[in-house]
DNA sequence: GTAGGGTTAG
């Protein structure tokens, strides 16, 4: 150390803070030793240790000729508070002083190159340098990161004398490559760990779910720092446990342990399903007494908890204020935000409007509008972002094959696993579950049990697509199988699964076997009671079906009603008929979809009167206009064979879709998902009995033909119709 | 003076 005041030499020695920093420095001007090498050096490591904001880096600015320690420190505050472009900026300078970077300055470098890090190592070997200590520690670290871990493992062996942080950097590049074997026996192996090996243990297990193992660590710690509670409370909150995380913080704060940023963003994050912003709000507000700054992560984490919670003015407010200093992940969250209300045009327009867009960005856009019943606009931005070259993840194929589903694109959803195999992706659960979902709603069944036979972990989820995928091809037998299967391993049915068999049962008539699931319900919702009204009016037990409803816990819905008016239809029980349809008059008095399923029931009475005063009170209520003859009439011949549930999806779906998003008409429209629905490649359409291919389903059909540029056979009783290039060999309907 | 913890998308 140079001679200077014995006076300051002690001073420095009690900074702590950044406020005995700003002191020190105002000594340090007194005794005009503010630009000098030595002591500029210290005042910007000081900086680095309390996270000063950086424009006390004007320190640095005042220094005449900074040295190779001035430089170092500014360079390591950059690694710690900055970013990396300041980094090599401030490299360039430093050679252009005519520098040489020494032993302390490499690791710095290593690490701010990212995965361009380990190339050091490569030069420093054909310089026939020998690195020191600390780069050996700096490229173990880069090959943790971004491997291959096995140079790291080498490095890593043929040191002499291993540090601790050397074993640290080891154990947590095993961790990072997910090796959890190799972590746990180098941690058994390591002669003397400290807080930060321990830690590096509970955060690995948090990573990989595994939150009894990070828990047993964690309270085997001999010490604990705030970052190993953080290590926890992260484990706890990024995987649902939101009770146990709040519960643990608040453990910690009774501990006596100093909460900072990083913890708030746990906790708030954990508040959004557990507490909500009342107790985020108070929690900051403790905090931010105590003098914890809300950095940029705890604000987007306060502005994500605003959205999910459905303040999204408070939401708003957040994102206006960060301005300029928002992240992708500000702009990403912000996105949701507005797609979870519904919201796709601003959800558009801040997507457009965003400096730089990341994969989540895409998916978040993509999985909105998928989410929203626009799936051919979640496809459109899909291709677009090929289009931009951004490579997709497993999540933005999760959303598009289940786009693909919900449109009943095989093709496309073909095309997609090819595209998921050439690229090496690999699909995740849900991936893996929209696939099934996909495949059943194709009529892919085999294709679809295959994907199922063949995961390795399954969930409700996949169960509940097999199941409907099931229940839409009438076959109860598999569905019931299926229901027992997923019982026997441990997974829980949950309402949804029910919903699956007990349609199955009722579209395969089978009545004792779907009382008997609806019985083993514990608590059975408004859709089962649906559900078993449907079954049983199916097979004609329809005094039962009403004596249900009548003993309903719950007031009974227009699924209800509808599946009893269409049952009474089917077995021509006009008076039942006529009490349901009354109460969906009741219920929804705009949907001449009941009027005209009881105007048919009259019909086929040959109650002709009746026919005419259904008619007219059709048109006193102006209900006349939306009900162009041919569609309907497809759609309730699909649902009197009982090939599509009363309120298939699908058809929902095409009746919600914007004019813009299809061509055609109405009545089209129900053709066209008619016919994906029920078509796969190189087979013939099958087309429901007694249902023959009117004049609108023709033209569609030739339209997919055309479009697609396949071929398409569709059976209709015993006539085949053949297109092809925008031709059809039957044109009897022209 | 090397090492551990954080927000968004299915």
């Amino acid at each position: 150390m140079p001679q200077f005041s014995s006076h300051l030499s002690s001073a420095v020695l009690g900074v702590s803070n950044i406020l005995h920093l700003q002191q020190f420095h105002a000594q340090l001007i007194q005794h005009a030793l503010h630009r000098h090498d030595y002591w500029v050096a210290r005042l910007i490591a000081f900086c680095t240790r309390f996270h000063a904001p950086s424009d006390y880096t004007r320190i640095f600015d005042s220094t005449h000729q900074p040295g190779v320690m001035v430089f170092t420190n500014m360079l390591r505050y950059y690694s710690k508070c900055g970013g990396n472009s300041e980094i090599l900026t401030l490299f360039e300078e430093m050679q252009r002083c005519g520098l040489k970077p020494d032993e302390c300055v490499y690791p710095v470098l290593i690490k701010a190159a990212g995965k361009g890090g380990v190339l050091f190592h490569s030069q420093f070997v054909k310089m026939g340098l020998d690195c020191g200590k600390y780069i050996r520690n700096a490229l173990i670290n880069a090959y943790g990161k971004y491997g291959p871990i096995e140079a790291g493992r080498q490095l890593f062996d043929e040191m002499t004398e291993r540090s601790v942080a050397d074993w640290n950097a080891i154990i947590l590049g095993y961790w990072n490559w997910g090796s959890e074997g190799e972590a746990k026996r180098l941690f058994d192996l390591m002669p003397d760990k400290n807080v930060i090996t321990w830690t590096t243990m509970v955060s690995g297990y948090s990573k990989m779910k595994d939150l009894e193992n990070a828990r047993s660590y964690f309270d085997r710690m001999p010490e604990k720092s705030v970052v190993s509670w953080n290590a926890l409370l992260s484990g706890y909150a990024q995987n649902g446990f939101s009770e146990e995380a709040l519960s643990l913080f608040n453990e910690m704060v009774s501990t006596g342990v100093t909460p900072d940023e990083t913890t708030l963003v746990s906790v708030i994050s954990s508040c959004s399903s557990c507490g909500g912003p009342a107790l985020a709000e108070s929690v900051v507000n403790t905090l931010g007494d105590r003098g914890v700054r809300l950095n940029l992560f705890v604000k987007t984490t306060l502005l994500d908890l605003y959205a999910k919670c459905g303040r999204l003015e408070m939401a708003q407010k957040i994102f206006n204020e960060l301005g300029v200093h928002r992240s992708s992940v500000t702009w990403n969250s912000m996105i949701s935000a507005y797609m979870r209300t519904g919201d796709i045009t601003a959800a558009r327009e801040l997507f457009d409007q965003m400096p730089e867009k990341n994969v989540v960005s895409w998916n978040s856009m993509i999985a909105g509008y998928a989410q929203n019943g626009r799936s051919s606009l979640a496809i459109e931005l899909f291709k677009e972002m090929i289009k931009e070259q951004i490579m997709p993840d497993e999540v933005t194929m999760a959303s598009v094959i289940s786009a693909c589903g919900h449109l009943g694109a095989l093709e496309l959803g073909n095309w997609v696993v090819n595209f998921i195999n050439a690229h090496h992706l690999k699909l995740s659960l849900s991936g893996l579950n929209s696939l099934i979902f996909m495949y059943s709603r194709c009529g892919s069944m085999n294709e679809a049990k295959m994907i199922f036979n063949e995961m390795e972990t399954r969930d409700v989820v996949s169960h509940n697509a097999l199941i409907t995928g099931f229940a839409a091809h009438g076959n109860g037998v598999e569905a019931l199988k299926l229901l027992e299967k997923m019982k026997d391993e441990g997974i829980k049915p949950d309402r949804i699964t029910y919903i699956g068999v007990l349609t199955a049962c009722s579209h395969s008539g089978m009545l004792e076997e779907g009382r008997k699931v609806f019985e083993s319900i514990k608590a059975p919702d408004i859709d089962h009671y649906a559900c078993i009204v449907d079954l049983l009016g199916r097979v004609g037990k329809l005094d039962e079906a009403k004596r249900v409803i009548k003993e309903m816990p719950v007031s009974p819905h227009v699924e209800v009603y509808g599946s009893l008016l269409n049952a009474c239809r089917i077995h021509k029980r006009v008076d039942l008929g006529e009490f349901a349809a009354n109460k969906l008059f009741e219920l929804e008095p705009e949907n001449a979809g009941n009027y005209i399923l009881l105007s048919n029931m009259y019909a086929s009475a040959r109650k002709w009167k009746e026919v005419d005063r259904i008619r007219e009170l059709m048109k006193t209520r102006g209900l006349m206009k939306t009900t162009d003859g041919a569609g309907w009439k497809l759609k309730r011949k699909m649902q009197a064979a009982g090939y599509i549930a009363d309120k298939s999806n699908v058809l929902r779906d095409v009746e919600d879709e914007d004019k813009e998003e299809m061509v055609g008409t109405h009545s089209e429209k129900l053709a066209v998902a008619f016919c994906l629905l029920v078509s796969e490649p190189g087979t013939v359409i099958r087309v429901v009995k007694n249902l023959r291919i009117c004049w609108d389903c023709h033209t569609a059909i030739k339209m997919i033909s055309k479009l697609e540029k396949r071929e398409i056979i569709v059976r209709d009783n015993n006539r085949f119709h053949h297109f092809k290039d925008n031709v059809c060999s039957c044109n009897d309907y022209w």
